[in-house]
DNA sequence: CGGGACGCCTGTGAGC
DNA sequence: TGCTCACAGGCGTCCC
């Protein structure tokens, strides 16, 4: 599922080789999650800018002349970005949306269909900026702090996972990473997120920066539908030690995995090793 | 108003 | 073997 390094392993594939292409054709399916929100024609010519990424959004600088704006991709939990650089294979019936550059012809292939592509006249204008409104810290900003997580968890009754997961205070987790990182911090995903003590904010932090830093490094995880832009799979899914492992031991203290639900989403942990 | 439930989607695989 | 059905989950929206 793209979360934050899969999303970032995306961009990084992206960004040189588009910056400064130009954009031919825009071609869009007839299922796209919501309207793209510009007429295709008032694209073409734009030159593309720096990609930037905010918590799972990708946004893609747009320019010509004295027009200027952006698009704003979201991979959903089944999306993934390919660019051809080359002549492009023939349409599959889940690419949705594709951009043809002067870089290559990018491409939006997405089963499930939650991803998105919007069009925004610039990253602080609706529609980007109520989308972003509500997105907590980037989990490497030095400026965000486990002083910060305490004092956000401080304001919170949901339990550490629901918080993880909802990104208001830090973005970047989604299931396998926020699992991920409270076993490696040592802490039960049932606990009251107020109940957290600094020191056991100090080591969730550093936990969630070691497990996306690690899953960065090995080109996300492909549990079955994610690809970098190359159409090539991840590496960090070998690397889990809870997600995915109901009822294997524990790496560490060969306790069986459990499995709970927590929001209608699953949730694995080790009973021994993560406490409340 | 916080937080949980639900809906959006479709491919997959377990189970009958 | 072939069918049904639960399940996967990011995130907007709704409701308690």
């Amino acid at each position: 599922m793209p979360e934050l390094p899969e999303v970032e392993v995306t961009r990084i594939g992206l960004a040189d080789r588009l910056r400064g292409a130009r954009v031919r054709a825009v071609h869009v399916g007839a299922s796209l999650r919501w309207p793209l929100g510009v007429a295709v024609r008032s694209l073409h010519d734009m030159e593309i800018g720096d990609l930037v990424r905010r918590g799972k959004y990708i946004w893609m600088p747009l320019a010509a002349g004295r027009r200027s704006g952006g698009l704003l991709w979201h991979l959903g939990m089944s999306g993934s970005l390919r660019l051809h650089e080359h002549a492009p294979p023939p349409r599959g019936r889940h690419d949705h949306f594709e951009l043809v550059s002067s870089a290559g012809t990018l491409r939006l292939t997405d089963p499930r269909r939650f991803g998105a592509v919007l069009w925004s006249d610039a990253l602080d204008a609706d529609p980007a900026r109520k989308l972003l409104a509500g997105l907590g810290a980037e989990p490497f900003d030095p400026r965000f702090t486990a002083r910060a997580l305490h004092a956000g968890c401080k304001q919170r009754r949901a339990s550490i996972k629901a918080v993880l997961l909802a990104g208001d205070i830090v973005v970047g987790a989604g299931n396998i990473y926020a699992c991920e990182a409270l076993y490696r911090a040592g802490i039960d995903p049932r606990t009251r997120c107020q109940r957290l003590s600094l020191a056991r904010c100090e080591r969730l932090l550093d936990a969630l920066r070691e497990v996306l830093s690690r899953a960065l490094a090995q080109g996300g995880s492909t549990l079955r539908d994610f690809r970098d832009v190359h159409g090539g799979a991840g590496g960090f899914q070998a690397s889990a030690c809870v997600y995915g492992r109901e009822g294997q031991p524990c790496v560490h203290c060969g306790t069986p995995v459990r499995r709970v639900l927590q929001a209608q989403r699953s949730t694995f942990f080790c009973p021994r090793c993560q406490t409340r």
